[in-house]
DNA sequence: GTATATTGTACAGATCTGTTCGAATTGCGG
DNA sequence: CCGCAATTCGAACAGATCTGTACAATATAC
């Protein structure tokens, strides 16, 4: 049905999304693909073509209506509707995912967390019961799952995501700095401090002796 | 001198990287474009090319020197030198960002933290001094300071940017869930846990209904 | 009713990826 | 020690994918 969509549109559109949920705010009804493009720094033609790819959203002359777009990408992206998410590793890191107030305006409940550490678990951080690792199995067997969120230090991610898998999660946040071996159908989206910063250095290398590019 | 390297192949490049380190681990001496790709899923043709646009490494009958194209990477990542970094945010983000202890070994030096909370300001976290974010200028005139990152609200983050910038800093990896605006020669690289999520559950919304893509 | 604005798409150009092949090195058998 | 099969790189080419331009279609504003 969805045929075939690049990976670079839908990266976009959660920031399409974003632009328009600010100008909603502001209290603008329409908007053209020129004016949302100059704030997002995309060109209007990529705007029109990404979202051409899943229907009719403008009218000639006019623009997009604000709120209709939002509704349409809410649903486009699966917005329109709640995820339950948990998390696996309550270090530092995973409390600062626990108590983060971003997740849960846009659908995302955080359902449980999880842990090896017997000093954390049973502790209740930010309203949300830490449960020991050895519990996952029975929680997945009775509560819905749809994406982990792994905080868990390097050396145990790909063990806690062989286990998750196991039983029956099959979508990933993860926070590790390594690159998790999955098999086809499950769905891993990293975030990898390390990578991200080993990149800007490569530009920086030359932009420090002096002069931009 | 180091003519126009697409962004991908950049971004494919630490990967590489760290596969050749784990590779010397386990004291492999010569390496193979088909060996190397099969671990990260990549072509052996994409690690070629990629690898071409920055010299001749390979030896041909034999594939790559392990130690030898781990130090060229180094230097072409800018990774054969140490980085001065500062924090800017030390709520529970923040304090996950200076304990971690992944950037340090990669030559990332965390030379200070900043907070405009009283009550983390001269606070010593994880070894690291907390000071007040209007020292910042008095900071960035007697240290050098290569990368900035952070770890603040939204709401704040595009005037801490601001304010860095004014200061001479040029790069930064943000945490924060905004699109920072920025000059030309400023380079942004952002962690944005809830656009990563709003992609993902963009191939969740179709495969949740039984069956795979 | 006419000038203006803006979409969606067709086309063109640019960029990225994969295939193929000559050249070079290695390892092995004789 | 020599020659030949096997291996592998790097580059040229081809194909696929992504982005930008141009324009017909249509809605709006006055």
């Amino acid at each position: 049905m969805a045929v075939d969509i690049p990976d670079v549109v839908v990266r976009r559109l959660p920031t399409y999304l974003r632009a328009l949920r600010q100008l909603a705010d502001d209290n603008v009804d329409f908007v053209s693909s020129h004016q949302l493009g100059e704030r997002l720094h995309v060109t209007p033609a990529q705007i029109r073509k990404d979202l051409s790819y899943f229907g009719r959203f403008g009218k000639q002359g006019r623009g997009y209506n604000v709120q209709l777009l939002i509704t349409d990408l809410d649903q486009i992206l699966g917005l329109d509707r709640e995820w339950e998410t948990i998390l696996v590793g309550v270090g530092r890191l995973g409390r600062a995912i626990i108590g983060y107030p971003g997740f849960s305006p846009e659908g995302f409940n955080l359902s449980a967390a999880f842990d090896s550490d017997s000093e954390v678990v049973g502790q209740e951080i930010s309203g949300t019961l830490v449960r020991h690792t050895s519990d996952i199995p029975l929680f997945t067997q009775n509560n819905r799952v749809d994406i982990a969120i792994l905080a868990v230090p390097a050396r145990a991610a790909q063990l806690v995501a062989d286990d998750l898998i196991r039983n029956g999660v099959h979508s990933f946040l993860s926070y590790a700095p390594i690159p998790l071996e999955v098999p086809r159908g499950v769905y891993v989206r990293s975030l990898d401090p390390i990578l991200a910063m080993e990149e800007m250095t490569f530009y920086l290398r030359d932009s420090e002796r002096g002069g931009w590019k």
